[in-house]
DNA sequence: AATGTTGGCGCG
DNA sequence: AAAGCGCGCCAACATT
C-alpha cells in the first residue's frame, strides 16, 4: 500500500491511498495533525509513503517522534529518471515534474534552497508555491507518482531501477535520521587537539601562536622578505628570488625543493588548513550539545555518492577522529567495506578469475601471483584500470591485467570508449551519467591538427573517457553502499534508545549503539553486506567483506 | 562591497 | 612516490 502525503503550513496535511503499480487513488483525507496521522498509519501496516521531498517532510516527523520504514521520494526519483532520459536535473522536484507532464513552464528552483538559506523552517514548510493549495499539490503528487512508476517499469532493467529508486528514497530517510541523531562529538577533546597543535585559541582574525611562529620563521628563511605563506603566488615569487623555480606550491612539489623554508612551509600548510577548515569557528558553527549534524545531500554526486552541504562532513581529518566518542554506556560500531571498488568491478564484469580473487579477504593479495607475487603491483594495476591512470608502470601492468582478466579490463575499457564517443554509461542499478556538454561536443568535433602540437580535443576526449570509465565502478559501488545503508537501517531497531545510524561516508558507516545492543551487530553488518551484493549484482562469487570495529572512539577503529 | 575563480588539500 | 576518478571548503586573487 502506498499513501501520498502533502503537508500544510502548520501541523495539518492531506493523505491519499494509492495502488503501488498504477494510476488512480483513494479519497483525499485531511488531518489536523499530520505527524500523528502518519504514526498511526505506520503502525497499522506495510506502507510506502509517497511525498514530494523527504528533506521537507521527514525532519518534522522525526522531531515529532515519528519514524517511517519506507518512502518514495518524488524529487529524488525524478532526478534519477531525468538523467536516464538524458535531461538536466533542474526539473527534479514535484513542481518541475508536474510542469513537464503538463507541458507548462518550469517553475523556478525554490523549496529546498529556501530551507537551507534560513537554516530554520516552520514545523511544516508550505508546499511548493506553484500549487495554490494542498489539494492541488496532492493531485500533482498522485499523477507524478503514477508517471514515475510507469517510467521505472519501462526501463531496460525495471527490477534494478526500481531497487535504485527505493534505495535512493531509503537513503533520504537515513540521511534525515543521521542529521537528527548527529555524530557524537566531544568539543573539549576537539579544543584540546587544536590547542595542542596550534596553541590557545586566538582572537578571531589573528593567527594562533604556532602559526604565527611558523610564519615568522618562514619570513626569516626568506632572508627577512615579507611573505604571506597563505599566498601561493607570493611563495612562488619568493622562492624564485632565491633561485628555486617551482610549477606550484603543492606539498609534494615543495617536498622536492631545496630551500630552508620548505620544512617550515609544509608544517605551516598542514596546520593552517586544520585551523581554517576544522578550527574553533567550525566547532562553534557545527557542533552543538555534543553532536555534529551535517546536512547530507543524497544523490548529490553524479555517481550517486552523497555530498554534504556545510560542515564538510565527508572530509573530517583523521586527527580529529579522536573527538568522535560514544556516549557513556554506548559504543561506536564502525564498519568499512574492504577494497569495495575492485570487488564491484569483478562483480560488474562477471570476470570469473577476478571474482575468484574477490571471493577472499584481501583481494590484492590473492591477485599478487598474477603480478609476479607483488601485491603493490596488483593494486596499482586495478586502480589504474578503474581511474584511467597511465603513469609509471601502469601501462605494463594494465597489459598484464588485460591478459589475465580480459572481461574486467574489457568492461572498463568499453565504458571509456563510450565516454570518448560522447555516449552515456550507467551504473549496475541504472544511475546514468550526464551527457557531454555542448562545450565538449564543440571542442571534440574538430580533430586536432597534428602540425600545431595542440592536443586539446584529444585531452578532452580522454578526460571524458576517464570519467565514464570511473563512473561505472564508482556509481555501482555507490549503488551497493546505498542498498547496504537501506538494509542496515531496516535491520536496526528504531527509536531513541536503540542503535542509531550516525555517519555514512561512501563505503563506511558508523552506528552509535547502546552497549547492551551491540552484541551481534558486527554479524548483522556482515550479513547486510552480502545481502547488498546479492540484491545489486545477483548471484556472484564476489564477497563484500566489511571490517567492523566496536570502539569508544572513532580514532581507534581499524 | 559583492561575487566568481583559482590553487591547494582534506576525505573516499 | 604519485597518479588516474569523485567531491567541499578555505584564503587569495580577479572581476564586476
Amino acid at each position: 500500500m502506498r499513501v501520498a502525503v502533502v503537508a500544510e503550513q502548520g501541523e495539518g496535511g492531506w493523505l491519499a491511498e494509492m495502488p503501488a503499480n498504477g494510476p488512480g487513488h483513494g479519497v483525499f483525507v485531511r488531518c489536523d495533525d499530520l505527524a500523528e496521522a502518519v504514526a498511526e498509519r505506520e503502525r497499522s501496516g506495510d506502507i510506502r509513503w509517497v511525498w514530494p521531498d523527504t528533506r521537507e517532510v521527514y525532519p518534522c516527523l522525526l522531531r515529532a517522534g515519528v519514524r517511517v520504514a519506507r518512502c518514495h521520494d518524488v524529487a529524488l526519483v525524478e532526478g534519477l529518471l531525468l538523467s536516464r532520459e538524458g535531461r538536466g536535473s533542474d526539473l527534479a522536484s514535484l513542481a518541475g515534474a508536474w510542469a513537464r507532464m503538463r507541458g507548462t513552464a518550469a517553475p523556478p528552483a525554490v523549496a529546498a534552497a529556501a530551507v537551507t538559506a534560513t537554516g530554520q523552517q516552520s514545523l511544516f514548510d508550505p508546499p511548493d508555491p506553484l500549487f495554490p493549495d494542498p489539494r492541488a499539490a496532492l493531485t500533482a503528487l498522485v499523477s507524478v507518482h503514477a508517471d514515475q512508476v510507469r517510467r521505472i517499469a519501462a526501463d531496460e532493467h525495471p527490477q534494478r531501477f526500481g531497487l535504485l529508486a527505493a534505495a535512493e528514497s531509503a537513503g533520504a530517510l537515513a540521511a534525515a535520521e543521521m542529521a537528527f541523531h548527529g555524530l557524537p562529538w566531544r568539543e573539549d577533546i576537539h579544543d584540546a587537539i587544536l590547542t595542542g597543535l596550534l596553541g590557545p585559541r586566538p582572537v578571531p582574525g589573528l593567527r594562533p601562536a604556532r602559526l604565527a611562529a611558523l610564519a615568522e620563521a618562514i619570513r626569516e628563511a626568506f632572508g627577512g622578505r615579507a611573505v604571506n605563506p597563505d599566498s601561493p603566488a607570493q611563495l612562488l615569487r619568493a622562492l624564485a628570488a632565491d633561485g628555486v623555480r617551482l610549477p606550484s606550491t603543492r606539498s609534494h612539489v615543495l617536498r622536492g625543493a631545496d630551500h630552508p623554508a620548505v620544512p617550515l612551509l609544509l608544517d605551516y600548510k598542514e596546520l593552517a588548513r586544520l585551523h581554517a577548515a576544522h578550527g574553533w569557528s567550525w566547532l562553534e558553527e557545527w557542533v552543538t550539545a555534543g553532536r555534529f549534524r551535517p546536512e547530507y545531500v543524497v544523490g548529490g554526486v553524479v555517481s550517486g555518492r552523497w555530498a554534504t552541504h556545510g560542515g564538510g562532513a565527508l572530509q573530517i581529518p583523521r586527527v580529529l577522529r579522536r573527538a568522535v566518542v560514544a556516549d557513556p554506556g554506548w559504543v561506536l560500531v564502525v564498519a568499512d567495506a574492504a577494497q569495495l571498488e575492485p570487488r564491484v568491478l569483478a562483480a560488474l564484469a562477471g570476470d570469473r578469475a577476478l571474482a575468484a580473487a574477490a571471493g577472499t579477504g584481501d583481494l590484492y593479495e590473492s591477485l599478487a601471483s598474477a603480478f609476479g607475487g607483488d601485491r603493490a603491483k596488483a593494486k596499482l594495476a586495478l586502480l589504474s584500470a578503474m581511474y584511467g591512470g597511465a603513469g609509471g608502470d601502469a601501462g605494463q601492468l594494465l597489459a598484464v591485467l588485460r591478459r589475465r582478466f580480459p572481461l574486467a579490463a574489457g568492461y572498463v575499457e568499453a565504458a571509456a570508449r563510450a565516454g570518448e564517443e560522447g555516449r552515456v554509461v550507467r551504473s549496475r542499478l541504472g544511475r546514468t551519467c550526464p551527457p557531454p556538454s555542448q562545450a565538449w561536443r564543440g571542442i571534440t568535433a574538430q580533430a586536432d591538427d597534428p602540425e600545431s602540437g595542440d592536443d586539446r580535443a584529444g585531452r578532452w576526449l580522454r578526460a571524458r573517457g576517464r570519467f565514464t570509465r570511473n563512473f561505472v565502478v564508482q556509481a555501482s559501488a555507490a549503488d551497493w553502499a546505498l542498498v547496504l545503508i537501506a538494509e542496515l537501517r531496516r535491520r536496526l531497531a528504531d527509536g531513541e534508545h536503540g542503535p542509531q545510524l550516525v555517519f555514512f561516508q561512501h563505503d563506511e558507516v558508523i552506528v552509535h549503539c547502546p552497549l547492551e545492543a551491540a552484541d551481534g551487530l558486527a554479524q548483522v553488518v556482515a550479513e547486510v553486506a552480502q545481502e547488498a551484493g546479492r540484491l545489486v549484482f545477483g548471484p556472484t562469487a564476489v564477497r563484500f567483506p566489511v571490517t567492523t570495529s566496536l570502539v569508544a572512539c572513532y580514532a581507534d577503529a581499524a
